[in-house]
DNA sequence: TCCGGAAAGT
DNA sequence: ACTTTCCGGA
Protein backbone atom coordinates (compact mmCIF):
# COMPACT_ATOMS: atom_id res chain seq x y z
CA UNK A 1 0.00 0.00 0.00
CA UNK A 2 1.14 3.52 -0.97
CA UNK A 3 1.36 6.40 1.32
CA UNK A 4 -0.62 7.37 4.18
CA UNK A 5 -1.07 3.30 5.19
CA UNK A 6 1.79 2.55 7.61
CA UNK A 7 2.04 4.16 11.05
CA UNK A 8 -0.98 5.85 11.07
CA UNK A 9 -3.12 4.42 13.84
CA UNK A 10 -2.98 6.58 16.34
CA UNK A 11 -6.18 5.48 18.19
CA UNK A 12 -5.22 2.32 19.78
CA UNK A 13 -8.62 0.79 19.47
CA UNK A 14 -8.06 -3.58 19.84
CA UNK A 15 -9.11 -5.10 17.13
CA UNK A 16 -9.67 -1.68 14.68
CA UNK A 17 -7.39 -2.14 12.31
CA UNK A 18 -4.64 -5.13 12.28
CA UNK A 19 -2.82 -4.04 9.19
CA UNK A 20 -3.53 -0.83 8.13
CA UNK A 21 -4.02 -0.58 4.24
CA UNK A 22 -4.74 -2.62 1.50
CA UNK A 23 -2.31 -5.74 2.24
CA UNK A 24 -5.03 -8.99 2.20
CA UNK A 25 -4.88 -9.45 5.68
CA UNK A 26 -5.94 -6.05 6.49
CA UNK A 27 -9.18 -5.47 8.62
CA UNK A 28 -11.83 -3.23 6.40
CA UNK A 29 -11.35 -0.35 8.70
CA UNK A 30 -15.09 1.24 9.35
CA UNK A 31 -15.55 4.80 7.62
CA UNK A 32 -16.43 6.23 10.90
CA UNK A 33 -13.38 4.90 12.50
CA UNK A 34 -11.51 6.66 9.48
CA UNK A 35 -13.14 9.77 10.37
CA UNK A 36 -12.01 9.71 13.85
CA UNK A 37 -8.68 9.36 13.17
CA UNK A 38 -8.41 12.01 10.71
CA UNK A 39 -10.08 14.33 13.57
CA UNK A 40 -7.29 13.59 15.81
CA UNK A 41 -4.64 14.11 13.74
CA UNK A 42 -3.50 18.16 13.65
CA UNK A 43 -1.92 17.29 9.83
CA UNK A 44 -5.56 16.89 8.56
CA UNK A 45 -7.07 20.14 10.45
CA UNK A 46 -6.87 21.26 7.22
CA UNK A 47 -9.56 18.70 5.72
CA UNK A 48 -11.71 17.73 8.76
CA UNK A 49 -11.91 19.34 11.88
CA UNK A 50 -13.87 19.39 15.11
CA UNK A 51 -16.41 22.24 14.91
CA UNK A 52 -16.08 24.52 17.55
CA UNK A 53 -18.83 24.75 20.52
CA UNK A 54 -20.79 21.90 19.61
CA UNK A 55 -19.88 18.66 20.99
CA UNK A 56 -19.03 15.50 18.26
CA UNK A 57 -19.78 17.64 15.60
CA UNK A 58 -17.34 18.26 12.60
CA UNK A 59 -16.96 20.02 9.33
CA UNK A 60 -15.06 18.54 6.30
CA UNK A 61 -13.08 21.47 4.79
CA UNK A 62 -12.21 19.47 1.82
CA UNK A 63 -14.38 16.56 0.81
CA UNK A 64 -12.55 15.91 -2.29
CA UNK A 65 -9.26 15.28 0.03
CA UNK A 66 -11.39 13.19 2.39
CA UNK A 67 -12.81 10.92 -0.29
CA UNK A 68 -9.15 10.41 -1.59
CA UNK A 69 -7.78 9.31 1.43
CA UNK A 70 -10.61 7.41 1.83
CA UNK A 71 -10.31 5.96 -1.11
CA UNK A 72 -6.58 5.67 -0.92
CA UNK A 73 -7.26 3.65 2.32
CA UNK A 74 -9.54 1.12 1.57
CA UNK A 75 -8.02 0.48 -2.48
CA UNK A 76 -11.17 2.44 -3.92
CA UNK A 77 -9.27 4.99 -6.48
CA UNK A 78 -12.66 5.73 -7.84
CA UNK A 79 -14.24 6.68 -4.59
CA UNK A 80 -15.15 10.58 -4.24
CA UNK A 81 -17.32 12.46 -1.84
CA UNK A 82 -20.64 11.76 -3.40
CA UNK A 83 -19.76 7.60 -2.35
CA UNK A 84 -18.49 8.34 0.80
CA UNK A 85 -21.31 11.08 2.01
CA UNK A 86 -23.95 8.09 0.69
CA UNK A 87 -22.06 5.87 3.63
CA UNK A 88 -22.29 8.42 6.39
CA UNK A 89 -25.90 8.59 4.97
CA UNK A 90 -26.33 5.33 6.47
CA UNK A 91 -25.12 5.84 9.82
CA UNK A 92 -28.14 7.97 10.15
CA UNK A 93 -30.63 5.16 10.73
CA UNK A 94 -27.79 3.23 12.72
CA UNK A 95 -27.50 6.29 15.62
CA UNK A 96 -23.84 6.95 14.87
CA UNK A 97 -24.36 9.91 13.05
CA UNK A 98 -26.51 12.59 11.56
CA UNK A 99 -26.54 15.72 9.69
CA UNK A 100 -26.53 19.02 11.53
CA UNK A 101 -28.83 21.06 8.80
CA UNK A 102 -27.81 23.91 7.00
CA UNK A 103 -24.51 23.60 7.59
CA UNK A 104 -22.38 22.96 4.84
CA UNK A 105 -20.89 19.39 4.98
CA UNK A 106 -21.30 19.18 8.92
CA UNK A 107 -22.01 16.16 10.51
CA UNK A 108 -22.11 15.28 14.47
CA UNK A 109 -21.35 11.94 16.15
CA UNK A 110 -24.12 10.39 18.60
CA UNK A 111 -21.46 10.22 20.80
CA UNK A 112 -24.04 10.00 23.81
CA UNK A 113 -26.46 7.63 22.57
CA UNK A 114 -24.15 4.87 20.81
CA UNK A 115 -20.28 5.54 20.60
CA UNK A 116 -19.45 6.29 24.01
CA UNK A 117 -21.54 3.83 25.38
CA UNK A 118 -20.27 1.06 23.36
CA UNK A 119 -16.71 2.48 22.76
CA UNK A 120 -16.14 3.75 26.19
CA UNK A 121 -12.17 3.71 25.51
CA UNK A 122 -12.50 6.32 23.03
CA UNK A 123 -11.19 9.22 24.33
CA UNK A 124 -11.67 12.28 22.20
CA UNK A 125 -9.15 14.30 22.19
CA UNK A 126 -9.62 17.09 19.21
CA UNK A 127 -6.26 19.14 19.09
CA UNK A 128 -7.21 22.44 20.89
CA UNK A 129 -10.97 22.85 19.71
CA UNK A 130 -12.81 22.28 22.87
CA UNK A 131 -10.19 21.97 25.38
CA UNK A 132 -8.37 25.07 24.68
CA UNK A 133 -7.80 27.90 22.78
CA UNK A 134 -6.11 25.71 19.56
C1' DT B 1 -25.84 19.93 -1.53
C1' DC B 2 -28.28 16.46 0.41
C1' DC B 3 -31.41 12.50 0.55
C1' DG B 4 -32.39 7.53 0.41
C1' DG B 5 -33.78 3.34 -2.75
C1' DA B 6 -31.76 -0.28 -5.27
C1' DA B 7 -28.32 -3.43 -6.62
C1' DA B 8 -23.87 -5.27 -6.27
C1' DG B 9 -19.25 -6.41 -4.06
C1' DT B 10 -16.47 -7.99 0.07
C1' DA C 1 -22.87 -6.42 7.90
C1' DC C 2 -20.66 -2.39 5.65
C1' DT C 3 -20.00 -0.26 2.22
C1' DT C 4 -19.52 1.09 -3.22
C1' DT C 5 -21.76 2.38 -7.20
C1' DC C 6 -25.47 4.63 -9.47
C1' DC C 7 -29.13 7.62 -9.74
C1' DG C 8 -33.90 10.21 -9.54
C1' DG C 9 -35.64 13.58 -6.69
C1' DA C 10 -35.95 17.62 -3.37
Amino acid sequence: CPAGCSGSAPLSFPGWERRAGCSPGSRQIQLWHFILELLQKEEFRHVIAWQQGEYGEFVIKDPDEVARLWGRRKCKPQMNYDKLSRALRYYYNKRILHKTKGKRFTYKFNFNKLVMPNYPFINIRPNGEWGGQG
